[in-house]
RNA sequence: GCCGAAGUGGCGGAAUAGGUAGACGCGACAGUCUCAAAAACUGUUGGGGGGCAACCCUCGUGCCGGUUCGAUCCCGGCCUUCGGCACCA
């Protein structure tokens, strides 16, 4: 045995220390190696990082610093989300400035960060919070609304009565809550400023620079919602509406002729100048009873199909035929144009609803075997067109184009391309975000802050508690403020801008962080970009990451990056919970590390989090396997620093099987890196370990395979537990440093096995296992296998029917 | 309701172009060391049955069927869990 022992948090200290001096990790720029930008999403600046956040960025600096033995120029930073509300909240409870309390939590983080021993390069570091940084944010809105990406406008905008803001439709969870806080949505009519992302729907629909997961593809397609159908015109006469007709937008023309009826939202705008006076306190009231309502019962697919009558009609242009207007809360006010065709013999919700109200019922697409009688539900399936005029004995399927290309003809309508997503509303009435640099002059308008009076600072002296007022807006020093074109006095927009603009870009300054001109230059942006490996966790599907590649591709028609798609590969990890919940501060139920890594080490608590599970699929927080991934490690100290018993004699198939085993090791790691496998790489270091662990034991090993063994060893720990890979690497007297080193090579032959495990089986029961050499041939391994003592009794009396053979597997003997 | 992923020992999990189920680790039990305990180390550890014994038999990957010489893996139908979507006209 050493006298010394391993102690992980000296030595951890000693090279953290070591590697910091040496400037081990700063990431050069001009570096001729192959560039690698391996990026894990940067926290947001809670105050700790619990183990949720160690699970998420451990093994991507494990994959990096793999990448980095691999041969790769890598670029591996960290940064802070560091705006937003909870720093706003936290601040109001505990009665310090947003400010201070955001950098106390960083340099509380940062320090946790650097006990994990990553290789971030601190000098790229981002604090999106520091005007350095928001400066260029607020460059970026400039660009976007120099060209048309970015606009105000007043609409009906989603509003969180307990963040006292208003929230993007992406900040809205299905049933209707604050993405942040759970409180239920409500709606306020607000003048708000917008990112023109629909301009990019088909776009951000292509996917086929990425490599990204099914699932989060699938998430953003739906999120787009893009749907092909046709607008459809009706007539309309009503005393106050200057328009004499309203449009639907359909994915079933086919179905015309069987509208009987028409369907407004409440909110629709056109609501009040329809309704004739004997039905408008009925509508009224609905109105008011669907603004009660909360969006969680609105929503509600269970929930009976409630409307009323407005009084008004309009005509179907195709038969002439006069319908009904009724108004219903089923319909969605912000989809399509507001307003639907009813027709209940092909749609459920629409034959539900004319069931209700006494409706007709028309069927212009006939079932197969249909008999003219009355459907007991909607038909939604293929057919032959009926009761449709010229269209009859059409299929239904061909109708669709017949009847878009007729409406077309007559100006009535045409096709049309409807998408579910929404502008990005970016305006927060809150204080903690880089303010929108945009003035209103009674005079000028709308005025953008020229970009040399960025950035636009946020004021430390703000009132920031919430009153549903921006803070800014009581802020006399910000809102007044000269018109940047005529000098007059203006007022400064006093909204601030979602924390997700922030992040979409982040990649981006991180390649040239410290640039005082431009968010990035164009020479690093070439050199860096796009992010090769982006890992993270699947919550940001339709924020975050969808938010990201509209700002690349603003980015790429602005001329300033040369791709579409700023992540190529995303890998998203699963989910560290504590007590079957997700770890967070709200819950109460996080786990630091900081105590596992002051006793048991960082590197094992590294480890233990990659050996928990699959990474994608997360997993309970459980330290007493902790225990299990530090007698490894110490068993590998013993290992490596212990002197084996060595000869120039060893028996020749013991150190083939030595080689075979490094070899097959390094192959196994190498492959289980690369696929983000980290549980059974670090099983296949512990086989390794136990293997050479009871062959030093047995005997005297061969020198140099020994030798070959350790260093491998090493290596292929180095990545995963960086401080004792390091120790071990000095203390074996090899140079400085083991994380400079070329990751080991395997060769193919030297790993393949000799022998194999011939599995016999009778019936596909197995009844015999024996060794033969790998290169066996059929005839022979079915003659080893008929001749087993242990065959024999469950063949004899029998007839053999088959013999199944699969070669370096099995033989399987088919007997009756 | 729809879409997707998953269900394997006491626990976390291995193994799928269909071919030895349970690697690796935790826990548990037994032992070594110790005055004792902890730590460390060694051995055993899916259920049931048999053998003095190296071992042998049998059942077993959520449930019920199917395809196949052979199914944790493929197909059909259920059950459960977790994600996502949910009146999108």
């Amino acid at each position: 045995m050493t006298d010394d022992r391993y102690h992980p948090p000296e030595i951890e200290k000693k090279w953290q220390a070591r590697w910091d001096a040496d400037a081990l990790y700063r990431t050069p720029d001009d570096d001729p190696r192959p560039k690698w930008y391996a990026l894990t999403m940067y926290p947001y600046t809670s105050g700790d990082l619990h183990v949720g956040h160690w699970y998420a960025i451990a093994p991507s600096d494990v994959q990096a610093r793999y990448k980095r033995m691999r041969g790769y120029n890598v670029l591996f930073p960290m940064g802070f989300d560091s705006f937003g509300l909870p720093a706003e909240n936290a601040a109001i409870k505990l009665q310090i400035h947003p400010y201070e309390w955001t950098a106390r939590n960083i340099e509380n983080m940062r320090r946790q960060l650097r006990s994990m021993g990553a290789i971030f390069d601190w000098e790229r570091e981002v604090v999106t919070s520091d005007p350095e940084y928001y400066k260029w944010t607020q460059w970026w809105f400039l660009q976007f609304y120099k060209n048309g990406l970015a606009y105000r406008s007043l609409a009906p905008a989603n509003w969180c009565p307990s963040c006292q803001t208003v929230l993007a439709n992406e900040q809205v969870l299905p049933d209707g809550t604050c993405e942040r806080c759970h409180t239920a949505v409500t709606r306020r009519n607000l003048s708000q400023w917008f990112f023109r992302i629909t301009r990019y729907a088909d776009d951000l629909l292509d996917f086929s620079d990425v490599e990204w997961p099914e699932r989060i593809v699938t998430m953003q397609r739906n999120w787009i919602g893009r749907s092909e159908g046709t607008m459809i015109a009706f007539g309309l006469e009503s005393p106050e509406v200057d328009d004499n007709q309203i449009r639907v937008f359909t994915t079933r023309p086919d179905t015309i002729y069987g509208v009987t009826f028409m369907v407004i939202a409440p909110e629709h705008p056109l609501v009040p100048h329809i309704t004739t006076l004997e039905h408008r306190a009925e509508v009224n009231e609905y109105i008011e009873r669907s603004r009660r309502a909360t969006e969680i019962e609105r929503l509600s697919t269970e929930r009976e199909k409630t409307g009323v009558f407005t009084g008004a009609h309009c005509t179907n242009l195709l038969n002439g035929e006069k319908v009904p207007i009724l108004i219903a809360d089923y319909v969605l006010p912000t989809y399509g144009t507001g307003i639907v065709m009813g027709v209940p013999a092909h749609d459920q919700r629409d034959f539900d609803f004319a069931r209700k109200y006494g409706i007709p019922i028309r069927v212009v697409i006939a079932p197969p075997d249909w008999d003219g009688q009355p459907l007991t539900e909607a038909y939604v399936e293929p057919g032959v067109m009926v009761n449709s005029d010229r269209f009859n004995g059409m299929s239904n399927e061909e109708g669709k184009a017949a009847v878009t290309k007729y409406l077309e003809e007559r100006g009535w309508g045409g096709p049309t391309v409807n998408y579910r997503i929404r502008d990005w509303l970016l305006s927060r009435q809150r204080y903690w975000g880089a303010p929108i640099p945009i003035v209103y002059c009674d005079r000028d308008g709308e005025v953008p802050v020229p970009e040399s009076d960025l950035p636009v600072l946020l004021p430390p002296d703000a009132e920031f508690k919430p009153t549903g007022e921006p803070p800014l807006a009581r802020h006399q020093g910000f809102v007044n403020v000269a018109c940047p074109v005529c000098g007059r006095p203006a007022r400064r927009e006093t909204d601030t801008m979602d924390t997700f603009v922030c992040s979409s870009w982040y990649m981006y300054r991180y390649v040239d962080p410290h640039n005082p001109e431009q968010p990035m230059s164009h020479q690093l942006a070439r050199k860096w970009l796009p992010v090769d490996q982006y890992t993270g966790g699947a919550e940001h599907a339709v924020m975050h990451l969808l938010y990201s590649r509209f700002f690349a591709r603003a980015a790429r028609d602005l001329g300033l990056v040369e791709f579409r798609e700023p992540f190529t590969r995303l890998y998203n990890q699963g989910t560290i919970i504590a007590g079957k919940a997700k770890m967070s501060k709200s819950r109460g139920n996080v786990v630091a590390p900081d105590e596992y890594v002051s006793k048991q080490g960082t590197d094992a608590v590294r480890i233990y989090l990659m050996f928990i599970g699959p990474w994608d699929q997360g997993g309970e927080w459980d330290d007493s396997g902790l225990a299990g991934v530090s007698r490894w490690l110490n068993r590998v100290w013993n290992l490596v620093l212990t002197p084996a018993e060595t000869t120039t004699q060893a028996p020749a198939d013991q150190v083939r099987e030595l080689r075979r085993m490094t070899h097959k090791t390094i192959r196994r790691v190498t492959r289980d890196v690369e696929r983000f496998r980290f549980n059974t790489m670090v099983a296949a270091l512990m086989e390794y370990t136990n293997y050479l662990t009871r062959l030093k034991e047995s005997g005297p090993v061969d020198a140099d395979c020994w030798q070959e063994a350790t260093t491998s060893l090493m290596l292929l720990l180095a990545p995963s537990a960086p401080h004792l890979a390091e120790e071990l690497w000095e203390r074996t007297g090899n140079a400085y440093s083991i994380h400079n080193q070329r990751w080991p090579e395997w060769d193919a032959e030297l790993a393949a096995e000799e022998q194999i495990t011939l599995v016999v089986q009778v019936n596909g029961k197995v009844r015999d296992r024996i060794l033969v050499p790998a290169d066996v041939s059929e005839e022979r391994a079915k003659e080893v296998a008929l001749s087993s003592e242990k065959v024999r009794p469950y063949v004899e009396g029998k007839e053999t029917l088959r013999v199944v053979y699969v070669p370096g597997r099995l033989v399987n003997i088919v007997a009756k």
